[in-house]
DNA sequence: CCCAGCTCCTTAACAACGTTAAATTGACCT
DNA sequence: AGGTCAATTTAACGTTGTTAAGGAGCTGGG
C-alpha cells in the first residue's frame, strides 16, 4: 500500500521519542517506513512541511483526549484542556519545540471554544479568543521551559542542577496547577470586568 | 586581536535577522568575524553552545532596557520587565525560538526580583518565584506564536491569512497588553489569596 | 639569542544532511 | 499488448557540523 502523509508523520513521531528533534532525519523516518529518503518528496514538499504535518498529528491524536466531560462547566473544561494540551506535548521528547509555533494544516481540529456557552450568552467573542489564547500561550512556555530542564520524564538536564531555582526544579505537575489556576482566575476576571 | 564568545555571539545575533535561524551557519558567521569555521571551536565545543551564548547574549543587552523605573511599584515593575522581555527577543528574527528553553550561562543576569520588597515584607520566596515564573511562561508563549505569524515586523506568513482567527491576526501589541493584564492580575491575586 | 610552550587560527577532510533529476517499477484501463 | 499515471529508487549535488593535524605568532626562561 501506498504512503500517506499521516504515516509518515506517525513514524515522525515514533522516532522523535528515540533520537530528539535534532537527530530526526529523513533518511531515519524513511528506513523506518521501508523507504528511501527521496520517497517523501512525493508527499511533501520539504522537512518544514513534514514538522508542520507532525505536529498536526500530535493535535489530532490528542482530540479524545482533549474533550472535557460533558457535565464539567466552562472554566473547569478551559482547565482540562489546557492540561491536555501539556499531556499532549510532553508525551514526545522536544514535543513543545515540535508543535509550537508550526502550522496547523488542519485547522477543523481546534474543536469548539471552551466558551461557547457564555458566547451563546452575549460574550464578546473576540475577547473570550484572547482570554484562551493568552492560557494557550502560557501552556506553550511551560512546556518548552520544562522540556529544557526534563527532556524525558524521568530524565534531566544537569547543567541546571546548580544555577536555577526552584521554580524549575520541584514538582513541575503542581507548578503547572499553580500557574494554570493564576491564569485561568485571570483570563476570567479580565473577561467579567473592563 | 582574539576573539571571544561575545564576539561570536554578536555575530550571531547580527546575522540573525538577516537569514533567520535555519539559515544560520558556522561558515557564515565565521566569514563575518573574518575567519574560518573551524576557528571557532577553539571558543565553544559545538553549534548547541553558540545558540546558548546568543541567548545569553540578547538577555545580557537588554538588561538596561529590562530596569524599571525606580518609582513604580512591584506590579508595574513586573509588568515593564515583561514588556522588555518581548521586545528583546521581538528584536531578532527567529528570537523566541532562540531564546526559549536555552540554558543561559550566566545566571547572575537574571537580576533582581521584582517582587523582592513583598518577599522582603513576607511574602513567600517560593510562592513569589512561580507567580512571575507564569508571567515568563506565558511571555515566552505569546512571543513564539506572533514571531511564527509574523517573522520580522512588518511581514506576514501568509499561510495563517486564510485558517487563523482574530486572536492572531489583529494588533500584537494591544493582545499582549490583553494577554498581560489577564496573567499580573491573575498572579497578583494568587499570591494574596491561598 | 633561541628554543619551548602556549594560544589562536588554517587547511584538509569526513560523514551526514536536505534536496533534485532522472530512471524504474507496478497497477489499472483500453 | 501497450500506454498512462502514481509511487518509488538510484544517483548525485552542494552544504552543514565537526575533527584532526599543522602552522603562525607571542611569551618567558636558560
Amino acid at each position: 500500500m501506498a504512503l500517506t502523509r499521516q504515516d509518515i508523520a506517525r513514524s515522525g513521531l515514533k522516532l522523535l521519542n528515540d533520537v530528539g528533534l535534532n537527530g530526526l532525519t529523513l533518511r531515519l523516518i524513511a528506513a523506518d517506513l521501508g523507504v528511501k529518503a527521496p520517497a517523501l518528496y512525493w508527499h511533501m514538499k520539504n522537512k518544514q512541511e513534514l514538522l508542520d504535518e507532525m505536529a498536526t498529528q500530535m493535535y489530532r491524536d490528542s482530540v479524545a483526549d482533549r474533550r472535557p466531560p460533558a457535565s464539567a462547566g466552562e472554566w473547569e473544561a478551559a482547565a482540562h484542556s489546557a492540561r491536555a494540551l501539556r499531556r499532549m506535548m510532553l508525551a514526545y521528547r522536544d514535543g513543545g519545540k515540535v508543535f509550537a509555533g508550526t502550522y496547523l494544516g488542519d485547522m477543523s481540529l481546534v474543536g469548539e471554544h471552551p466558551l461557547r456557552r457564555s458566547i451563546e450568552a452575549g460574550l464578546d467573542e473576540g475577547r473570550a479568543s484572547r482570554a484562551t489564547f493568552t492560557v494557550y500561550c502560557f501552556v506553550i512556555g511551560y512546556v518548552i521551559e520544562e522540556q529544557a530542564v526534563r527532556p524525558m520524564p524521568g530524565e534531566f538536564d544537569e547543567r541546571y542542577r546548580e544555577s536555577a531555582g526552584e521554580a524549575v526544579l520541584g514538582d513541575a505537575d503542581a507548578r503547572f496547577e499553580d500557574g494554570l489556576a493564576m491564569v485561568l482566575s485571570g483570563a476570567r476576571q479580565w473577561l467579567e470586568t473592563t
